[in-house]
RNA sequence: CGGGGCGUAGCGCAGUCUGGUUUAGCGCACCUGCUUUGGGAGCAGGGGGUCGAAGGUUCAAAUCCUUUCGCCCCGACCA
């Protein structure tokens, strides 16, 4: 048992911040509600952001870059999306020793700019569509700083896209949902709920928004990725403006779609533990490490240190280059240096001392479970891979189980606040309010509408209004 | 921005109320040596802080006063 991390049931918040740190993935900087990604956290980014790009290309995206700062005037052609935006944006008013004639706003997002570039590009129905994504950092002035979750500065991915239809945008912007769903499932073990945003909750100057929900192991919901449909808004703002095939002027139909840094903050509340960071191997930038155990120096040094270099090779060819360590520390005694591979999440760790060396094999433990396994050299190509699929089906299943068992459905208001007060988690409920309701709700319990999740398309009454014809809602409490 | 808590060594804290008795102390971590070594070792020796910052009161301030900065928790705002 960990001795450094606060236990989850203790302090969740604090165990939070005790598994970023002892797992090194991220620092406080100087600056207020900014922070620094340590080589550990930034190597877990740098996997999402490979695999993901990967996915991105594969529906036929491409990607560029976009400056950072914006002409405030920019953000003030889409009304919903100033008003949504302004109160969050760091504004640069002085550069070169001189105050700017226009003040720059550090982008909150690039909805604007990329706007603006886009009304450029496209003259014709031939230049449609447009499908464009940016990795970048992003500015919003938070005032609640909570690591990876919510910090000033962020670094994200932004998909831009326009179209010359509204069906086609709309199945772009459905396609990416997906494309963000399968991912969390498949790579980081995420259980996600896909569903469209309520009025209160759209992104401003989008015509729907939607999203992935996730819930944390404190059962509260956290957004990880969302995808809007943009109607014409921005291209009226921006006159993204084309002749098409008729050859009439028509505006295009955009879409933008993002996820973040805030993926890793998600990871940890999904799958971590006492123990520290527990990390899903397919996301892992470390899958397994070795660790060679053995009271004589020479012993280590001639046979059980190359013997775990050989075997490491091996297994590299297997599963990517540098995906496999061996653990050399050996001024630590083991019990040293299990923690610090347990408490940085690697999936794996393979043990070699004198007990396996003589029966030419290795001694698995699994991050996630403790569950032990012998592995004989030989069969290390293949067993490896093995448990690391096991266990990464495992932490899913776990999390979706996790999930169903807390997802409640109420019919009442009354049912609805003694849930939320009991057992938290999700609520599920036939909703057919507006913002107004949304508010009070919220005011009265502090729970959200998550999602209209997707793929349900009953209707029941409502459990606030009483009124029929209510579309089934997720409520709960949110990071 | 409102309410609450807190800034003393890398981390966690004591000391602050009742200024001087501390050349500011403890645990962990760190360094050196020896013994150890399969889920966080033991002994011995050692290094490191001027008490968040600025100003003030006083013969004397980590301790009192003023201002300021920052962090954490709870709310309103958000990926």
């Amino acid at each position: 048992m960990a001795r450094n991390i606060t236990p989850k049931e203790e302090d969740y918040s604090q165990w939070y911040l005790d598994v970023i740190k002892v797992a090194e993935l991220a620092d406080y900087a100087p600056v207020r509600g900014c922070m620094v990604i340590r080589p550990w956290g930034y190597a877990i980014w740098e996997s999402i952001q490979s695999q993901l790009d990967a996915r991105f290309k594969e529906t036929g995206h491409v990607n560029a870059y976009f400056p950072l700062l914006i002409p405030a005037s920019f953000l003030e052609k889409e009304a919903e999306h100033v008003e949504g935006f302004s109160p969050e944006c760091a504004v640069v008013t002085h550069a070169g020793g001189e105050e700017l004639e226009e003040p720059f706003v550090i982008r909150p997002t690039s909805e604007t700019v990329i706007g603006y570039m886009y009304s450029r590009w496209v003259q014709s129905w031939r230049d449609l569509p447009v499908l464009i994504n940016q990795w970048c950092n992003v500015m919003r002035w938070e005032k609640r700083p909570r690591l990876f979750l919510r910090t000033s500065e962020f670094l994200w991915q932004e998909g831009h896209t326009a179209h010359a239809t509204k069906e086609e945008a709309i199945d772009e912007t459905l396609k990416m949902l997906e494309v963000y769903r399968s991912f969390m499932e498949e790579v980081l073990a995420l259980p996600v709920v896909t569903g469209e945003k309520s009025e209160g909750e759209r992104f401003p100057g989008a015509l729907n928004t939607y999203t992935c929900e996730a819930m944390m192991s404190d059962k509260r919901a956290l957004q990880v990725g969302t995808s809007h449909f943009l109607g014409q808004n921005f291209s009226k703002a921006f006159d993204i403006s084309f002749q098409n095939r008729d050859g009439n002027m028509d505006y295009a139909w955009t879409t933008s779609w993002g996820t973040s840094t805030r993926l890793i903050g998600a990871v940890i509340m999904t799958h971590s533990d006492d123990d520290g960071l527990v990390l899903p191997p397919r996301l892992a930038p470390v899958k397994a490490v070795l660790v060679p155990i053995s009271t004589d120096e020479r012993k280590l040094e001639d046979m059980l240190l190359p013997k775990a270099r050989e075997l490491a090779n091996r297994l590299e060819a297997v599963l990517g280059p540098r995906s496999v360590i061996v653990d050399s520390q050996f001024h630590l005694r083991p019990g040293d240096r299990f923690f610090y591979h347990l408490q940085r999440g690697i999936p794996l760790r393979l043990e070699l001392g004198e007990r396996e060396w003589d029966r030419c094999a290795l001694r698995a433990v699994r991050r996630d479970t403790a569950q032990k396994e012998e592995i004989p050299w030989d069969a290390v190509d293949s067993a490896v891979p093995r448990i690391l699929e096991e266990m990464q089906r495992a932490l899913y299943e776990r999390a979706l189980a996790f999930r169903e068992a807390n997802t409640y459905h109420a019919g009442s208001f009354d049912e609805f606040k003694e849930l939320l007060e009991e057992k938290g988690g999700f609520i599920k409920a036939y909703f057919a309010g507006g913002v107004a309701e949304e508010k009070a709700i919220k005011e009265a319990t502090t729970a959200t509408v998550r999602c209209l999740p997707l793929n349900d398309n009953s209707k029941g009454r409502c459990f606030y209004t009483k009124k029929d014809g209510g579309r089934l809602a997720i409520f709960a409490k949110a990071y």
